[in-house]
DNA sequence: CTTGGGATAATTGTATACAAAAGTACCGCT
DNA sequence: AGCGGTACTTTTGTATACAATTATCCCAAG
C-alpha cells in the first residue's frame, strides 16, 4: 500500500518537532480535543518524551494553520475545524479545485500522469474489499497528486490542507454505499481528461466531482 | 490615517515573535532577500537584537505561509512570491472573492457595514491626493474588512495572506492612471449591494473587481 | 591540477535556565 | 458571607547551553 509516497508534506515528520506538529494536528482533527480546550506545552512535551521548545514551535505552527489560537502570555486554545467550516471548505473546493484540474491538463507530466493511474488502478483492485480506510488514503493522494500536477504553488497551498481538514468528513462519505463507485468512475473521467490535456473538461468533471462529494456530505449531515 | 485598526492579524505583533515574523515577512515580500537566499538565524538574531528562539518560531511560521522553505539540518531558504505566484492568486481570487462578498451580503453586522463605508469616504477623500501609498492602505483595509465579513474563517483564511502578497503588484496597480478612481467606483458598487443584502449582485460586482484589477495588473505586466 | 580525507568551524536542532506574566489559594477585613 | 489583597504556584516568553549535523578549508596523494 506504500511505496510511491514521496516527500509530499510541509512540515517534514523526521524531526521532533515535525512529529510534534503532525501529532498535535492530527488529534486535533479526530476530535481529541474539545473546542476552546487549553493546551499546555509543558504536558504535551512530558506525554511525548520532549522538551518544550519542539513544542512550541508545532504550536505556532499550528496557529498559522488556524486549527489553534495563541493569545500573548495566556497561552494556545483548541480552534479546530467546525461543522461551518467544512461546509464552507466544499463550498470552496467547488469553485476552485476545477481550476487545479485545468492548469494539470496543461502542466502535467508524465510520471504524475502515471501516478494518478496507478492510484485509479489500485482503487479498482481495492474497491470490492469495503476498507474504507484504503479508500481514503486512495483517494488522498489522487487529490494530491492532481494538486501537484497544477504546479501552482498558491494553489496547491489552499486545496492540500483543505482536503486535509475535511478527511474524517470523507472517511463517512465513502463509507456510505454507493459513494466510493461513483468516487471512481468521477476519478476516471478527470484521468481521461487529463490525458487527453483537455482542460475545459478536466475542470468540469472536476468541480463537479466536488458538488456530488458536497452533495453526498451535507445530506448525511442534514438527512432528508 | 489610524484608529479604526483592530487586531486582525494572525500574528500578534507584540510579542518579539510576532515582531521578527512581520518583519522577515515584509522584507520577503518587499523584495529585500534573494529568491534562493539562506535565511541564517544567528544572523536575524544578531541584527534585531534578540535570541535564536523567536527567530526560529518566525521562521516555522514562515514555513507555513510558503514564504520559506525549511530542510531539515541545512536552514531556511527564502521562497517568496514569485510573478507566477502573482498570476495564479489574481486567478484563484477571480472565483472566490465574490463569495466572500456573497457571504458578506448574508451576515454582514452593521458596524462592519460601517467600516466599509467610513473606508469608501475616507477614500474619496484622499483619491486626488495622487499619494498611493495611502490608497493602498485604504484597499488593503476595505478587501480585509469585507472577508471579516463573510464570518467564513476558511475564505477568510485564504484570502487574507493573498491580498497581503500581492501588495506590491496593487501599489504599482493602483498608480496607474485612472484605476484607482474605477477601483473606488467598484469598491462603491460593492457596498451598495452590501447594504442592500443583494447576495447575487455583489458577488458578482466583486468578481469583476478582481477581474479587472487582474487584468490591470497583467496589462501592466505584458504590455500590448 | 585535481581530488579525497579529515580536522575545524559554522549552523541547525533540542534541551534547559531564567524572567515575566497570569492564575490560585489563603487570609484578614468589612 | 462577600470582597480584596498578597504570597505562592503555574505557565508562558525569551535567552542560553549543549548536541548533532553540515559546510569549509587545508593538505597530501595521485
Amino acid at each position: 500500500m506504500d511505496g510511491l509516497v514521496r516527500n509530499r508534506k510541509i512540515v517534514d515528520k523526521y524531526s521532533v518537532r515535525g512529529r510534534v506538529f503532525h501529532k498535535i494536528r492530527d488529534d486535533i482533527l479526530e476530535g481529541k480535543y474539545e473546542m476552546g480546550e487549553e493546551i499546555r506545552e509543558t504536558r504535551i512535551a512530558g506525554e511525548l518524551g520532549v522538551s518544550r521548545t519542539p513544542v512550541r514551535e508545532a504550536i505556532r505552527q499550528l496557529e498559522l494553520e488556524g486549527l489553534v489560537s495563541v493569545i500573548l502570555n495566556k497561552g494556545a486554545v483548541v480552534t479546530g475545524i467546525s461543522p461551518q467550516d467544512i461546509e464552507d471548505i466544499y463550498n470552496i473546493r467547488t469553485l476552485i479545485e476545477g481550476l487545479a484540474s485545468r492548469w494539470a491538463a496543461e502542466k502535467i507530466s508524465p510520471r504524475e500522469l502515471k501516478e494518478l493511474e496507478d492510484i485509479v488502478d489500485l482503487t479498482e483492485f481495492y474497491i470490492n474489499r469495503q476498507e474504507t480506510e484504503d479508500l481514503v488514503v486512495l483517494d488522498n493522494r489522487f487529490h494530491e497528486i492532481l494538486y501537484e500536477s497544477s504546479h501552482s504553488k498558491p494553489l496547491q497551498h489552499i486545496l492540500s490542507p483543505f482536503h486535509h481538514y475535511v478527511q474524517n468528513a470523507r472517511r463517512t462519505s465513502l463509507s456510505t454505499p454507493g459513494r466510493a463507485e461513483k468516487a471512481l468512475a468521477e476519478h476516471k473521467k478527470i484521468l481521461q481528461a487529463l490525458k487527453a490535456k483537455d482542460a475545459d473538461l478536466a475542470e468540469a468533471t472536476t468541480n463537479q466531482h466536488v458538488k456530488n462529494a458536497a452533495y453526498n456530505l451535507l445530506k448525511n449531515k442534514f438527512p432528508r
